[in-house]
DNA sequence: CGTATATCGATATATCAATATCGATATACC
DNA sequence: GGTATATCGATATTGATATATCGATATACG
């Protein structure tokens, strides 16, 4: 089984699988099939099957797959032992929690300050990382290599921030901003956007009253 | 144009269409084409207009949309005048970081309270709101009218927490914990998964890289 | 007043993801 | 050792979503 170019939905599930996989208890079988790890998360046995496929490729008939080396590829495919650096640009209630959040880590990402405009907050830090001004923004980047850029800053600036950070070569930005932001082909841009979550729940609660 | 039953995909971009005209400057124009707000979102013309079809259908060839009326029809839509009561489970940092954050006011959602096992938390209020010992939680969901239940816990007990939400009346849960939770038929769980936000990004990072 | 054009809504097509179906195969059991 | 069965991987079908196409229409402009 060869795939190419893995889809933003295979992608999205990846890490379901692998946080499963993990959590695991420790006398479990050393294999595990597909159909019962689609009873378990709740999702489609051919899905799955094609899903691990698409990483592995190394099940066996009437046996399933090993547990160990599926996540060890799960765990490389995902890049979780690569550094990556990322910093955020926005240090509110939420760009705090995020720059403290420890579980980052575990994903391979190292998010290593926070910038903001606000001199109250600059100097000081969160979970041991710095909140800067953000006139040094474009000079850490370029020394530190960041890769990724974090975006939890109110919406009127967060287009302008999103422009520079391409500008000083991050190619994949992280919008918690309630905006939809535009950027060039070949950057990524993913929007995490409150609303939209909350309209799809809101949709539900209204469709099962009228 | 009607269309009875409105897709998630089509839902989640409603509140994107909504803020876009929010945003718009005092003196703009009284109408808006769909062709203007692609162009400002990065949408397709098409999918705008058949997006804003299934909420108005009020456009007219050549002029566009009333963009007053157009508000009106997406703020009514989706439901931001009604007030949804919504609690939290879970006050660690992010539990908190949402108890405390005002903007949830502007979609309709009033979340009243959080909960947690901690007794150095229990008692504790963040942006006026009170931290509650769970034991409290079902008499509360109970006495409050709670449809939403959002859930920041450690994953370890996310799916209790998520059983005994449902328990308690609640039809839509809000998933923050790094688990898919399951639920019987009816009941809606989006999951947040932060994982599977960075699986994409780095995703793209790495197909630029290889 | 007639024609050109921007824009709408509707229908048709294409693309993408999820599910169902099927033959192949490795173990379990007789 | 032979047969049954769980499970795999591949292919086909279905379904959903996004895009392209087209006629209709309301204004702009000559």
């Amino acid at each position: 089984m060869k795939e190419r170019c893995i889809s933003k939905s295979v992608l999205e599930r990846l890490p379901v699988y692998l946080h499963y996989l993990q959590s695991l208890p420790e006398g479990s079988p050393e294999t595990i099939s597909a159909t019962a790890i689609a009873r378990a998360l709740g999702l489609g046995e051919v899905q799955v099957r094609k899903d691990l496929g698409a990483v592995s490729g190394a099940g066996k008939p009437r046996i399933g797959y090993d547990t160990a080396g599926l996540i060890e590829r799960l765990k490389v495919f995902l890049d979780y032992d690569n550094r990556v650096n990322a910093v955020i640009v926005g240090a509110g209630k939420l760009g705090n929690a995020l720059l403290a959040y420890e579980g980052f880590r575990d994903f391979g990402l190292s998010v290593l300050a926070a910038f903001d405009t606000d001199p109250s907050k600059i100097g000081q830090t969160s979970g041991g990382k710095p909140i800067l001004a953000v006139g040094t923004f474009p000079e850490f980047c370029r020394e530190n290599r960041v890769a990724i850029g974090i975006i939890t800053t109110p919406d009127s600036v967060a287009q302008s921030v999103c422009d520079e950070m391409i500008a000083c070569g991050i190619r994949a930005v992280w919008n918690f901003a309630p905006t939809r932001l535009k950027a060039p082909e070949g950057i990524l841009v993913q929007n995490e956007n409150m609303a939209s979550s909350l309209a799809v729940l809101s949709g539900h609660l209204k469709k099962n009253r009228g």
